[in-house]
DNA sequence: TTTGATGCAAAGACTTTGCATGCTT
DNA sequence: AAGCATGCAAAGTCTTTGCATCAAA
């Protein structure tokens, strides 16, 4: 559904940029434009060759350069993967993923969903976590690892 | 406390290597005695200069190709990290990370705790998951992003 | 005008592979 | 004896960096 929504080249994104300290400029744009359309997690090579394939010249060290930029600005995210390459990630609140074991897809748990998650943690569960062990818990990071099931349909 | 307890240069891993149909040779002994003497989830270079200090000669390709071997036996697991250099951790049965924001270092939670975390999750949330992602979910992967707390002692 | 961004190529970090040799089974 | 493991060096992948040029503020 939102596979192969257009990206739009010029998003809003002036004011966002402005509000991190980013300088505004087209490979910034259309990149952020690009990891914003998608939910599939993309590494920065996908980025890379998409834009490629829409004429929007960047360079790969851009690429790379850039995503640093965003996640150091908390506009985006690096998920580390066992195959490698890092994957990126445009929306930053706390959210699950799931990792298809046979492709190594990673892919959103559905806000709500992934809330109910979230929620049903009891909050003296994790204090408990933090006083034992001399820790601030900042994030949860959590990981569903697993595989889709078979299509039934005939 | 278990920072620098002997590693047993010889357990008894003919047994676990046969079961796992992974020869028994010098190298895997030393590699895996020393991941299991191990809870600091070190990276392949790591273990490599560990031995390489205690006179155990094992290449670098060797414990790369060791510990995926371990991997692929499911004695070991590797564990992808934002910094590049992925780490390994002999222990498989499901358990919780804490991963330093500082120093990036990853610790396994005490196994009581993470227990307690993962006894809290409700198990129909788990299977309103499976059911509305249709997907099968084996294995949670759960890390703790955050902070050690600063050392008040005078 | 100043400062930071971009692009290119080169370097760097981490990991895998090809192949001859050696050790386990 | 057969077959997998090892070690080395080379190749591969992914990412960062140096530096000249260019664009945003």
């Amino acid at each position: 559904m939102s596979e192969h929504q257009p990206v739009n080249p010029e998003p809003d994104l002036r004011e966002l940029f402005a509000t991190h300290h980013l300088r505004c400029t087209r490979q910034r744009r259309v990149l952020y434009g690009a990891l914003m359309a998608t939910d599939s997690h993309p590494t920065a090579d996908h980025l890379f060759q998409e834009l490629s394939r829409r004429d929007h010249s960047i360079s790969l060290a851009t690429v790379y350069n850039t995503l640093e930029a965003f996640c150091r600005a908390g506009l985006a995210q690096r998920i580390a993967t066992p195959s490698g390459s890092a994957r990126y990630d445009a929306s930053v609140h706390n959210h699950l993923h799931i990792r298809d074991e046979n492709s190594g897809v990673v892919a959103d748990v559905p806000e709500d969903l992934g809330k109910r998650f979230l929620d049903a943690i009891p909050r003296e569960v994790i204090q408990q976590l933090e006083s034992h062990l001399d820790f601030d818990i900042r994030e949860l990071k959590v990981e569903l690892v697993g595989r889709y099931r078979p299509d039934m349909r005939q």
